[in-house]
DNA sequence: TAGACAGTTCGATAACCATTGAACTGTGAA
DNA sequence: TTCACAGTTCAATGGTTATCGAACTGTCTA
């Protein structure tokens, strides 16, 4: 019998690797809650919330887009943001396979 | 009403900062994700798997353990660890919750 | 006792990374 | 054009941390 292979996991190990480092500093996390409270998100917006100079947001948003958490796309001279929630789902979801304990892969 | 208040996600926002940071080191991941396929796992089983000295073995036990993702108690001469399932699970039900999207706090 | 072994603690080193100001690119309005 | 503004890139800096060897603690056996 084949592995059912949780079929919504397609995260590769380096991109793993990059979530959970994106999602492990406290300041790219909160950026991160912003942007998924909000329906657009602009680093302006952003720049109000947090103390931190113009360069540390775009710094902080392309790690997550890097991650795959967050998709950007420019709204003429804004950045428009969005949360990959599909992206963050499968990472918890692997997340939970790799170290939710006793099942194994062959148990599948 | 009073907010449903997840119930399972008993984790303090400084908890849930040293999860995420645990879960950041990749050497570290790969120690978590041993212990979560063995019954009983000692230092020594884990540098068999990696090519670490023992101090950093015992380092990243010991911040699986601050972090509590990890339950360890001495067995003898040995270190007998353990996932703690529940604390995973409540760290990915809290990331979901914040930046999982859309539904804010008020909703619940 | 003493010796072997499991794990911890410590100090040092090196790598990584968040942060910044300044210079730059690109967009929209006058 | 020119200006203002949104965001990017760059080089430098400082703080954090993974890693190590060495010395240490604790446990079991002889």
């Amino acid at each position: 019998m084949k592995t059912t292979r949780s079929a919504r996991s397609p995260l590769t190990d380096k991109q793993f690797e990059l979530i959970a480092k994106a999602l492990a500093d406290p300041r790219r996390m909160a950026v991160l809650e912003v942007i998924a409270g909000e329906r657009e998100c602009a680093c302006t917006k952003l720049r109000e919330e947090f103390p931190v100079s113009k360069a540390t947001i775009s710094h902080h948003i392309k790690e997550l887009v890097r991650a795959g958490l967050v998709e950007a796309r420019r709204e003429g001279q804004y950045l428009s943001c969005e949360v990959r929630r599909d992206v963050l789902e499968a990472y918890t979801a692997e997340l939970l396979r790799r170290a939710g304990g006793r099942a194994k892969a062959s148990i599948v």
